[in-house]
DNA sequence: ATCAAATTGTACTAAGTTAGTCCTGTATAG
DNA sequence: CTATACAGGACTAACTTAGTACAATTTGAT
């Protein structure tokens, strides 16, 4: 169904609860699991890999945690799936690694496959944690050729 | 990583082949077996689940086979993908029917994560069996918010 | 009428992926 | 020194997907 898996959307959750704590003194992973109503052993496993993307930065000790180690509009969604999840492709087709294809060569719509992804990229890719945060400041998204999609002010697709 | 089942890959691929062969008589499952170089079996199942969704006619009997439902040009990808792994939505959340989210109502991205959903989906609603086609004619898309990807000529993503 | 070709429907198995847990090690503040 | 919290890896169980097989049904042609 063209989904993420549970634990890229619990990773997501994590992230907005980092985030709406700016400020506020290191995040630990106990403290997100309460927050996120989580298993601290997924929490802490889920952090791990946001920190070893660069999404995160953290601090060892007592005292210790996470913080974002960038603003939340310089994070794009792209960058969390891809942390969780490995880099996204729709199809083994469009991840430029050859050899993967066992239709290869001769594969009628490759190159389709490669401007699909490459929409769907692009749709993560602008859509960023600063977004997740404040859902009411994203009001319009224009699809694929300009189309603009209205979405609901309240933050509600209709 | 948020991709595509192989199946749906072959699906767009049978879809594909019988599109270019409009004009013709009715296609078989054997005869496409053949031309995609996919066990019957498996193409067999596709064609399928392609006419439950009502995007393929068929014929029974000798001289049997199938057709297109609609023009190319009439059939999204996203009708497609629905066709051969069900409903589409990137997590559980996004598929307006509740109870399926452990976060339920407390959740605190569920409609950021609709919001996403609604650009992805509608990226492949607009791309269409026609331009799977004739990739030539697809040489720029917009992305989210109206920037506009370039696509190289030849149907590769640069 | 009968045969052969083709779809229809269902059921099943094996393989691969994902979710979730646990344990041991390392750094650090107090 | 010790309690706290991150770091890294290994592991198991559950689920999903891929692929196969077979019997039933429909239909055109001889």
């Amino acid at each position: 169904m063209v989904r993420l898996g549970k634990l890229t959307d619990y990773g997501l959750v994590l992230m907005t609860c980092i985030a709406r704590s700016q400020g506020a003194p290191l995040r630990t992973a106990r403290d997100l699991a309460r927050e996120s109503k989580l298993p601290i052993s997924t929490v802490s496993k889920l952090l791990k890999e946001l920190l070893q993307s660069g999404l995160l930065i953290s601090h060892r000790g007592t005292k210790g945690g996470y913080v974002l180690a960038r603003e939340p509009k310089d994070i794009s969604v792209l960058e969390m799936i891809a942390a969780i999840e490995g880099p996204m492709a729709l199809t083994e087709c469009s991840t430029d690694i050859t050899g993967l294809c066992n239709l290869e060569s001769y594969c009628p719509i490759k190159s389709n496959q490669q401007i699909i992804n490459r929409a769907v990229r692009s749709v993560l890719e602008k859509v960023t944690l600063s977004d997740l945060m404040h859902p009411l400041h994203l009001t319009t998204i224009e699809d694929a050729r300009g189309k603009v999609l209205p979405v609901i002010a309240s933050g509600r697709v209709q």
